[in-house]
This record gives structure tokens, sequence and C-alpha cells, in this order.
DNA sequence: GATGAAATCCCGTGTACGCGGGATATGGGA
DNA sequence: TCCCATATCCCGCGTACACGGGATTTCATC
């Protein structure tokens, strides 16, 4: 009903190895009467060969778990291709740190295989519009990082003086400097020391700022 | 058609001081078959004397810009009467630091006026579903926090194995046992650290660990 | 084949740290 | 009132670290 739109035709790439799903996806986009699919390829080594730089693409949609190159490593790839694609990522992959990596490598939507081909199609539509289509899940779990800054706080008795002393350790402050710093002597530093590895359960510096930092206690 | 199906209604409470649309909000969501939403106010002081604790809450719809308490301080309130509900932020109020402190408090998802009622009955779903639905626009500014927190990676410019003794230093290890697992002299991972400390601008082992866990190297 | 970056190895010196032993003062709770 | 946690201070020994000098090998790139 809209092929008179033709001005409006977005241009959709799809990077992904699995045959039979990539022939799926392709059809169910390009039955979309405001979209097109004529750029796939199975691996970010064939899509660097394939694909030319101004070409106009509007959205990506990339697999992670690709032969060769992984797809988080591709996403930089892609963006330096095509500058003013929006890149989704599109994978059975929703482990935290991948998914953290592929936000921060400038992903601009997170899908899983999990959803229903209709749901990605409406995502493409809401990339096209500006948005950032995530999964529900995917979602959640972006929330969660900005919620647990404070996770566990049965471990983190320290008191006062010993919170003190281990943020000034996550600067990188020596002993000495600390004492200074706190008008104290270095052996009161010590000893604060020596009871944040204990509680800590730690027995050098490294492992005291390591665990401050990933406890929140920075 | 799901009358019968009254184990499975979930309930919503509405926190909103428009009064028209509250009121169709409140309607639209009473039509769904499996909603119900007999639970409304006009402010978080309202909520306060009205709501009881041991309600079966499952999804509360926030509004900020109330009068009295601002809602972002309202999550918090919210939380502790009803600690298993879903708090779902549905505001005009679309101001990054705004969002992200909403989100810090613990909102659950975040909606923004402008979105269809259909649309919002369908993020309810979501909520309930254990998904965390927000609107396109807000999960772009999510994102964008995302792609901003790698300024610098010049910096970052380590090699394999530098990185590599790196994330065993924030493990807690000392040099001589990092040798031990890498399979090398102690001297060659004294030299490496070294080069650590020239590249991340650091001189002791503290610090070197915070600036790795901070820039995401370990 | 030269260049250079990366990874590997080595020595020596001075300093900071880890930990074993202490001690004193204060203040709140049993 | 006594006890205990907290915070403060001190000594000494052995070890790990920081940093100044070196060096060789590999390997890709020019």
């Amino acid at each position: 009903m809209s092929s008179s739109l033709s001005k409006t035709v977005s241009r959709v790439c799809l990077i992904e190895d699995h045959q039979d799903y990539r022939r799926v996806l392709q059809q169910a986009i390009n039955s979309s009467a405001h979209l097109n699919c004529d750029l796939v390829f199975s691996s970010i080594e064939a899509f660097s060969e394939g694909a030319r730089m101004g070409e106009k693409v509007d959205v990506v949609l990339l697999d992670l778990g690709l032969p060769g190159m992984h797809g988080v490593e591709g996403i930089s790839v892609i963006q330096r291709r095509y500058p003013r694609a929006k890149i989704l990522v599109l994978t059975v992959y929703d482990h935290k740190p991948v998914v953290l990596q592929a936000l921060a490598a400038g992903a601009g939507g997170y899908l899983l295989k999990a959803d229903r081909i209709e749901t990605i199609l409406r995502c493409i539509d809401e990339a096209l519009d500006g948005g950032a289509p995530l999964n529900s899940h995917i979602a959640r779990m972006i929330l969660s990082t900005f919620n647990t800054v404070k996770p566990e706080k049965a471990e983190t008795d320290l008191t006062d003086r010993e919170r003190e002393t281990l943020s000034l350790l996550t600067k990188g402050l020596i002993k000495k400097e600390i004492a200074e710093k706190l008008g104290v002597s270095y052996h009161t530093v010590d000893t604060h020391v020596r009871n944040i590895y204990g509680k800590l359960q730690v027995h050098n510096l490294s492992g005291a700022v390591a665990k401050a930092i990933q406890l929140g206690l920075s």
C-alpha cells in the first residue's frame, strides 16, 4: 500500500551467520512495505569486503557470536563504514558483560533472538524513529546496573576511619600521605589498613583497592 | 473474555495529580480484563495516608511533577510500603538528571505521557512479565550514558601482556604469583608493571588497580 | 635487511609494605 | 563497674615494591 512512498523506504543491513534465520528475517523485512533488506553478510569480514562506504544504510542488524571477528568488535567496524546507521544487536547472548560491552561500543539497541519476528520489525521502526529498542530483559539488566550501587553491606562493616582510609587508598595515596591527610601518624593508618585487610579478607593494598571499588566503597 | 481468570488479575496503583488524565488512565486499565485499578492518589502524601502495607499491588504508575513531595523522593516511600511492586514512572519529564535519579532510586521503568494509552497498557504487561519498559527516547538517553563513559581510550593502549598482568593485579595477586601464573620470571612482570605505571600515569599498585577497574580494564 | 615495538630476562639500591608483637585513651553497653 | 569496640600510637623484622640502570629475542613492517 505504500510502494508509492519509495522516498521513505529504509534500508536494513543484516549480519548473521545462521543461514535459515537470516533468510527468514530478510524475507520478513522485505515483506514490510517501508523496509528493504538487500545487504546480507555472514561475518564481519564479509561485511568489510562487501559493504561500500557512502551507501545509504539506516539500520544494521548484527549478530554477536559470529565466526571470525566477534560482533562486539565489529560494532566499531560497522560504525566506521556506516557512520549514520543505527546498529541493533540481535543475538542469543544475554550475559551482562557482553550486553554492556556492546552498548558501550555504540550499539543503538539490543534485541534477543527469542523475540518474535514482528517484535523485531517493530524495533527496527523504533530505531528509525530515533528510539533505542531494547528487549525487556535486557532493559531490566541495564536498569539493575543503576540500582546495584549498594549490593552487599554485610561484609562492609568498616568503621568510619577505615572507610576513609580505604577511600584514599583507592586514589593511589600511600600510607604516609594518608597519615598526613588525616592528621594522624603512619602507624595509625597502618593499623587501620590491617583491620581492613581482615574485614575484606585480603592481604595487600591491591586486593583491598580492588574489593573496595567492586563493592562500591570508593 | 478472562474474567474467569480472576486469579491472574494484577492490581495497579496510580499516583497522578491531573484529574482528567488520571481518570482516562484508570478507565483504560480497568477495561483491561487482567488488570484492576482501584487505588488512585493525587500525591505522595495522599498515598502515604491511604495506602496500607501488605496490600497486593503489582504495579505502581507514578507521576513525577506532583504537588508536595517530588516523585523521585516518592519512589523510596512507595518501595517501603509496597516492597514487591514494580514502580513505573509516567511523566512528562525527559531530562537526563531526573531520569537517572529516578532509575537510581529504584524505578522499574520509565514512560512518557506522550506515549499512547495502548502503549502504556502494553508496558504494564511488560513490567508484570519481568521486563523493564522504557520509552524509546528514554532508552536512547540511557544508552548514551554508556557511550560517554569511554572518553579517553588513548591512554588505554596497553599491550596484551600488560593487560593480562593488570587483570591479575586486580585480583590481589603479587608480582611473584603473577610470574608463576604466566610462566615468566619476576623481572618480566616487574617490567610490565612499570610500563603500566607509565601508561596509566600512576606510581604504585593501588593506583594502577584503581584506574584499571574504573576504566573497565579488569 | 633494517627498524622498532613487544616481550622476555637481569642487577642493585632504597623505600614501602605486611605482620608479629605490643600500648594508651575514650566511650558506650552489659 | 567492667568490658569491648574504636581509634590512636609504637617497635622490629623480613619481604615486596619502585625505579635506576641494563640486555636479548621475536616478529611484523618498512
